[in-house]
Parts: structure tokens; sequence; C-alpha cells
DNA sequence: TCAATAGTTCATGTTTTCGGAACTTTTGGA
DNA sequence: TCCAAAAGTTCCGAAAACATGAACTATTGA
């Protein structure tokens, strides 16, 4: 098995870290795997979201997060472990990955409240 | 022609924000327009980068900046007159806008370094 | 009324992304 | 030792997103 790439810390750009970031399946995975202590598996993402990801999309989005310098995969046995780069990261951009952090909760947390107040209504 | 769309400020979503600036082109152009007081016309940016942009590309990316929130668009005569909404943005996701756009302006100094070592041990 | 200017839209080729199927690695039995 | 299962990756075709030249639209000033 091909030896995984992982960009050096100067190489990582805000581009892509953007990029990565802008798709709600990764930045789900990524938020998960930042906030858990332990390494976390690919296939333990497969429910993320509403509907079930393929794992060969769900592959091509670790490999993006990867190489984007967001996390650091490793192979254990049978299976990956990936841990988040966020130190690393906050180092070089500080603010940067605490603000979109942030800002997705934000959404989410008025998304909630948009789908209560619907609810409500429709009753 | 056609009136422009702009999504009201809780309509504006991370994602596409985060999309929207994943591109050099877009954050050239979106940073210029916020740090200018006065606003700014599409044509000003076809030299925003090192190869000139089409104006039909310029149009796209003012099209993506618009539609994701991030800039205000008006047409004035035969021009159109650009601003920023970053003020709108920042209270409703605080310090989003300005951690990238400093993230940004690090990864663009240390290009400068990077390009002045490589220069030094050429000659 | 017309030419010039600033942008938009359309058509087309290129790139990226998605996801099913087949493949590779590793491990834990029989 | 050999095999089956599990976890990921790779490959490939279809669909979506992007880039850009050419044609088009709207506005203004002569």
């Amino acid at each position: 098995m091909k030896p995984l790439f992982h960009p050096s810390i100067d190489d990582i750009s805000v581009e892509s870290i953007l990029h990565a970031l802008s798709d709600p399946v990764r930045v789900a995975i990524f938020t998960q795997i930042t906030a858990s202590q332990c390494s976390a598996t690919c296939s333990a993402f497969q429910n993320i979201v509403e509907q079930p990801v393929p794992k060969s999309t769900l592959s091509q989005h670790f490999k993006v997060l990867r190489e984007s310098g967001l996390i650091r995969s490793e192979r254990k046995g049978v299976e990956m472990h990936n841990v988040s780069r966020c130190s690393e990261i906050e180092a070089r951009f500080p603010g940067l990955l605490a603000s979109i952090v942030n800002a997705y909760t934000v959404q989410s947390r008025q998304g909630e409240k948009r789908r209560k107040a619907r609810t409500r209504r429709s009753r």
C-alpha cells in the first residue's frame, strides 16, 4: 500500500483548507475528529449525515482532508487512525479553524431554531 | 437586465463563504473590495493576479461572491458597483472573515520570504 | 442615432466529484 | 498454512462544476 502523503506545515495553504472545509461531510468529519481525544477510523463516519456516505466517497473525503493538512492518518492494522492537526495549524494561522468551526456551530444552531419554528407553525 | 440576487443575511451559509474564498482570484477581489472605502467596479480587477482574468470569468467570480453573500453589487449606469458585506457577516459569524483574511496575509508574507530566499541562494 | 463601454449569457471543452465494482492489505480463525 | 472477513483504496463511467471565447444586452455620451 502506497505511503500516505501529508504536507509539511509550511506547505499547507489557506485555499486548500477552505476548500476542504466547504463541504458539509468533510467539516462534520473534521469537527468530530478534532473534538474526540482518541483517533478515529474512517468507517466510523459512514452515517455522519442523513444519507449514508458510500465508502469510496468517504475515502476521497479523507484524502482531501489529509492532503489539505487538516488531519494526519496512520494505518494501524486493517484500519486507519486519523487525528486532527489543528494545533499545528493554529500556530501558523491563528484563530482560523476555531472561527470556522464556531461559524458552523452558529449556523447549525440557527438551522435548529428555524426547523422548530416551522414545526410549531404547521401544528 | 435581470435584477441581481443577494441572499438575506440569515440565508448566508458558511459552506458558500468558504467555497467562495477558496479561490485565489476571488479572495484577492474580496480583500480589495473590503479594504477600499469606496465601491469598486468589476473591470478594475482584470489584472488582480499574474495572468489577466477574462471578463466572462470575472463576471462568474463576482456572481459567486455575490450569491455567497460576501459582496453587494449595484448597477450604476453602465458599470457595477460592489461593496463588501463584511460587517453584516461579522455580526452573524464573529471573527470568521477576519481570520480568513489574516491567514491569507500570513501565507503571502511567507511566500514572499521563500521567494526571496530562493533568489538569494541562486545568485 | 450610433458607437463605445461594462457586464452578462451561451456554448463548448476541461476538470472535478460521485459512487459502484473490483482490488489490496491485514488479521483472525479453521 | 490457507481462507474468509473487514477496512480502505483504486478504477472507471456518469454527472456536475468551471473556464473562456463569442455573441449579446443595457447604458451613456457624442
